[in-house]
DNA sequence: CAGTGGTCTAGACCACAAC
DNA sequence: TTGTGGTCTAGACCACTGA
């Protein structure tokens, strides 16, 4: 038998994709991959940590070998839209109960803004700003937690100095909107990134599952300008989570709509 | 110097955060890094290598060494909300140019449908059902592409067959509203994953980039029970791009509101 | 204790592209 | 031609955990 590590990889790949090897079972040890294929062991264990980095396997500790990872089937579907209760403001019925995670606090500081956030701001990269981080998450599954980063802009905490107290408890949007005597319009843009081992490790997250991030933006009209009074940045597993949102018609499109002209599979 | 290859890369990794090294800038070779820290040749090798597949460095072949990887400053927010114009149904104004990729066709097969898939549109793991896979993109702009696999509910291509048809126009949504006769509810969820080889290799990916995954859906109301009547799998790269929402007030979160009685910071 | 993967050293050869 | 990373072989030692 031949084999270079990535060939021994897409044969086992293979094999976990037919079904021949099932969720739990283990794969072939080091030892058999030297054996079978006639390479060294660095070799074989390069086929594994293939495996491994894309989330397809993972390791047991001990005589446990390596074994086909079991992935979560029911990822939770966090439906997005904003409601209210006696409380105030949150998003989402299914993280009402959700937690501060034990062992962790809520740390306000002040911070150089990153470039993306900034731009969302509209103020500098790099601009001092205060933001507020916490970890929260469901007091009942370990790993059903997320990392947000609250920026505020500075003319709202310039307007609204409360906000940047370092008390756990915000209503930030009920003062954010008392400000400003208008409601607040939010938009969430949602892209994926590789996280760092921080954010990794904090979120648990097993190598090979990438980071789903929510930017959410809290915007009111100041001065008849839209002022972008806060960013919310959200992260969590994209393994275990995904948001949802149902699509608004607009313009052409409202119901009920004129017959196209052509046909044309839109994307 | 002492020196494992985590610590190597950790130490290279903060600098770049620390903006010492810039995109662009050279890394230390291996040859530097092994004389530095005074480890083996395989060890800093693999330092660097952990820095490319978290997609902070990439390899500049022949004599250009390991640098520090430029990425995407700006992303491409792609804003969801279904439009209307001669042609028929689109959703997001800014890929209303975009094409079939060049070299690549929309194939339309009958295949065993996933897991997840199969879950929304009611259906047992395995059936096989009709899809229609392609591949569409900036004609300008290469790696500005997508992935899109459409599967239709057997109920959908019983009453309407034309849909299962190999033609390359669609027009799909006006069938299914016309067969329905009533407006389709579209919901979509947004999520993550690392991409197969395959998938890599189709969308360009360099390494460490993840995949964002749409998943739309077409519902209808078919003899009072709501039908997904599609299920539309996009992939694209969550480097390149992101997807935005404005949320909509449900509820008590309707303005104007009620006075929360507590304040509570919202997750 | 024995079997598992993880990591390091040491050395060889290869492919690639800038020089 | 030469410097760059990529991959393979070969062998050593470590940490972990189930038997």
């Amino acid at each position: 038998m031949a084999g270079t590590a990535e060939e021994i990889a897409a044969n086992l790949r293979e094999r976990i994709h037919r079904g021949e090897l099932r969720p739990g079972d283990k794969l072939p040890t080091m030892d058999q991959l030297v054996e079978q294929y006639g390479v060294a062991r660095q070799t074989a264990r390069q086929a594994l940590a293939l495996l491994k980095q894309e989330g397809l396997a993972e390791y047991r500790a001990g005589r446990g070998g390596t074994i086909v990872r079991e992935k979560p089937t029911t990822r939770m579907v966090r439906s997005r839209a904003m409601e209210r209760d006696h409380m105030g403001y949150y998003s989402g019925a299914s993280v009402q109960h959700w937690r501060v995670i034990p062992g962790t606090q809520t740390e306000v500081t002040t911070e150089p803004v990153p470039a993306d956030v900034a731009a969302l701001l509209g103020v500098d990269a790099g601009t001092p700003l205060v933001v507020r981080r916490r970890m929260n998450g469901d007091p009942d599954i370990e790993r059903h937690r997320q990392l947000t980063d609250s920026w505020l802009h500075p003319a709202a905490v310039e307007a609204l100095p409360v906000l940047a107290g370092s008390s756990g408890l915000g209503g930030i949007y009920d003062r954010i909107e008392e400000w400003a005597e208008q409601p607040i319009v939010w938009n969430e843009e949602i892209t994926a990134a590789t996280p760092s081992p921080a954010e990794a490790s904090a979120l648990l997250l097993p190598p090979g599952v990438p980071l789903l991030r929510v930017i959410r933006t809290s915007t009111v009209t100041i001065d008849r300008k839209p002022l972008v009074a806060e960013v919310n940045d959200i992260r969590m597993s994209a393994e275990l989570f995904s948001v949802a949102y149902q699509l608004s018609r607009r313009g052409a499109a409202r119901w009920p709509v004129r017959p196209a002209s052509e046909n044309f599979y839109e994307s």
